[in-house]
DNA sequence: CGAATTGAGTTTTTT
DNA sequence: ACTCAATTCG
């Protein structure tokens, strides 16, 4: 491959960013200027011009989505397979040398990864171990986690807490976690980047042979780094060639100390660093380019840059004012159907966005009842069912049977007698005696003598684990299929739920024990948003990195956004307004906005006023449709025609029809009456055809 | 010990 | 309105 292709269709900011090398690179972005692509091209270029091996470009992005593009991508570059670069989360990183060095901190190899779920578990138990209120548990664990993403060990919280109340209180509690932890030969998600950081600064010698290893690091989404990732970055950036990707308007994970902390202290530790900015928007139209650009200017304390569209003034943004959510949702379903209709877009390119997971409901309802195919993007997460989840502990009790957290859970799936005097009974020894749960439970049953009922529970459990653990070796999927024929598991199990079993074990195929383990311990929302044609749903934050042709944001209002618990200081405002900003760029050529002033929050009908964003956007880019009891009118300007397409009486634009010759299609649109009518059908695999409905031989479906 | 009923708390977003 | 957890009864 000549090296033309890798800067084709490239400006010459990003080509200049790419061929950048004499140093540390900060590349200020602007949205939809293409800065993924300045990182994975970068990576092809190190690769292919500089001589790198690829093996040693460590490549770092925020979500697995994002790696596994830049993976395909490169891959396809060079005209191979995929290769197991170095490319992933900073999790995904971290947990690839914990791996291999976890021992110097006193863990074995084997360690097990706890997930937000045996968190919230282990919380609980230590909670009321402590005696302390357990329904706490939800803020303890956020605290927790929040303590360590910014990178405070347990020892430090302890004397810098302010020595009363609640605070001493969670000090211990993290002490106490953090032991359990270690005990249970466990780390948690936070503690993959935590302790990595602590190996590379109490082994030198370790770090040392990583920053050898990693010859060129690319960061892309800078700005989103938790502090600890931050700092684990930093320690490698060492030999200061690299290069960072960052827009501080796109910011929306909030650490302590405001937006762009990230960008401010990479200038601090690498004076020497170069920023090069990005200001070419390629994704959106021009009038979607003013109107986000107009919000987001009304932010503070943000780094200044211009945003300059490349494209087409193209269609004005609708704004649509409506009195019920009910209403909202029948008028984004009529404009998916219109827009959908007028043939240039596909269901796959319109994405609904929302600020949380409650509004998805009805406008899923409004959806089916239209029978316009939809997905709902980290809805419900197919790893977060409960019958998923059990199996998965089994799983972990497999490969670690001192897992206590695993081992609470499944000790009685299904129900085997044993309850919970028992189980506190066994903690309670184990506790004295300071061994794991397991353990103790095999002791108990190594007494001889003891005959009792439950003793023989006991021990016919042990029996069933030391079975299971004897095929740790097997694929996943036959793992599961002794889970289920040795426990007995699924017995008296839905249907639905058996599916959802076979289906786990159909995903896993051959995968392995461990490396399975992994992949579920580090998936969050991993869904692959394009791939049917449907329209897809999601909250705000997770489109983050994606865009459609046709974005629809719903629910402008004040309350929802900005959010109302948001709304106590500036801060988050303006935190707000960067989601809002964020929703708004990933649309390339229609952006609708809508909002109820009626609407059900909490279980109440609340009366709603429009966004105070609203304010921001100039109206000369915009169709302002505002159909409210208040009877506000719309300001004028073109707009669109509003397009009304004929209904007939048998054959309905958007049903399915068949055709002897072309098979099933979808009609697209209609003309004429009666005898006369034409209809524009849509076949698959044919594309479009216009037929009259007294000549084709159309069957409706 | 397990099932059923009642009651309380809950919806911000993510790795 | 809905889900999850605790309590009480069998």
């Amino acid at each position: 491959m000549k090296r033309d292709d890798l800067f084709e269709g490239l400006s010459e900011q990003q080509k200049e960013a790419i061929c950048y090398v004499e140093g540390p690179l900060l590349v200020l972005a602007g949205a939809g200027s293409g800065k993924t692509k300045v990182i994975t091209h970068k990576l092809l270029y190190l690769e292919r011009e500089e001589g790198l091996p690829a093996e040693g470009i460590l490549t770092v992005t925020l979500t697995n989505r994002a790696a596994s593009e830049i993976r395909h991508t490169v891959a396809e570059f060079m005209n191979g397979p995929e290769h197991n670069y170095p490319i992933g989360t900073p999790r995904w990183h971290c947990l690839q040398i914990l791996r291999r060095e976890i021992t110097a901190l006193g863990y074995g190899t084997d360690f097990v990864i706890y997930d937000d779920d045996d968190r919230e578990a282990l919380i609980r138990h230590i909670l009321r171990e402590f005696n302390i209120y357990e329904a706490l548990y939800k803020g303890v664990a956020s605290r927790l986690g929040y303590l360590k993403a910014s990178l405070v060990w347990p020892e430090e919280f302890v004397s810098t807490g302010d020595g009363f109340g609640f605070d001493e209180k969670l000090a211990k509690v993290y002490v106490r976690y953090q032991d359990e932890l270690k005990r249970c030969n466990a780390v948690d998600c936070d503690d993959l980047v935590m302790l990595t950081v602590r190996l590379f600064r109490e082994f030198p010698e370790i770090l040392e042979q990583y920053k050898e290893r990693y010859q060129y690091i690319l960061v892309d989404d800078f700005h989103d780094l938790s502090p600890a990732e931050y700092e684990f970055l930093r320690l490698l950036f060492a030999n200061r060639n690299f290069t960072v990707t960052a827009d501080d308007d796109q910011c929306i994970m909030k650490f302590k100390g405001g937006e762009s902390r990230n960008i401010y202290k990479l200038e601090e530790d690498f004076p020497e660093v170069r920023v090069l900015p990005l200001e070419k928007n390629f994704r959106s139209t021009q009038n979607i380019v003013k109107v986000f650009g107009s919000v987001i200017s009304r932010n503070t304390s943000r780094k200044d840059k211009r945003i300059r569209p490349l494209r087409e003034k193209g269609e004005k943004v609708f704004f649509y004012w409506l009195p019920t959510e009910e209403d909202e949702a029948k008028y984004v379903v009529k404009n998916i159907r219109e827009v959908y209709l007028r043939g240039e877009y596909s269901y796959g390119d319109m994405a609904i966005l929302y600020r949380i997971p409650s509004q998805s409901r009805t406008i899923e309802e409004a959806l089916k009842r239209e029978k316009i195919p939809y997905r709902v993007i980290g809805g419900e997460n197919f790893y977060e069912r409960k019958e998923i989840r059990d199996l998965i502990a089994y799983l972990k009790l497999i490969q670690n049977p001192h897992d206590n957290v695993s081992l609470r859970r499944v000790i009685n799936l299904p129900s085997r007698g044993i309850g919970i005097q028992t189980l506190t009974k066994l903690e309670q020894e184990s506790k004295v005696k300071g061994t794991s749960l397991y353990e103790t439970i095999k002791e108990v049953c190594s007494k001889r003598g003891s005959n009792q009922p439950i003793v023989e529970r006991l021990r016919s459990f042990v029996k069933l684990i030391e079975a299971l653990r004897k095929r740790a070796g097997d694929p996943v999927s036959e793992i599961l299929k002794s889970i289920m024929e040795l426990s007995g598991y699924g017995l008296n199990l839905s249907e639905e739920k058996l599916q959802y079993i076979g289906e786990l074990m159909a995903s896993t195929e051959e995968t392995g024990l461990e490396e399975f383990l992994e992949k579920v311990s580090l998936m969050s929302s991993y869904d692959d948003v394009c791939e049917k044609d449907s329209v897809s749903l999601m909250t705000i934050p997770m489109s983050r990195g994606l865009e459609f042709p046709v974005v629809f944001i719903i629910g402008l209002e004040e309350g929802l956004i900005p959010y109302f618990k948001t709304l106590e200081d500036e801060e988050g405002i303006s935190d707000e307004r960067r989601l809002f900003y964020l929703g708004m760029t990933r649309a390339k050529d229609i952006l609708f906005l809508t909002g109820a002033k009626k609407r059900r929050v909490l279980s109440r009908l609340q009366e709603q006023e429009p966004s105070r964003f609203l304010k921001d956007i100039p109206r000369q880019y915009c169709a302002w449709i505002e159909k409210s009891p208040c009877h506000i009118p719309a300001s004028l300007g073109d707009g669109k025609k509003p397009k009304t397409f004929r209904v007939a009486t048998v054959y309905k634009t958007g049903c399915r029809v068949r055709h002897p010759k072309w098979g099933i299609g979808v009609i697209r649109e209609c003309y004429g009456e009666g005898d006369e009518m034409k209809v524009c059908v849509n076949f698959p695999k044919v594309g479009l055809k216009r037929l009259a409905i007294k000549y084709a031989q159309l069957e409706r479906l």
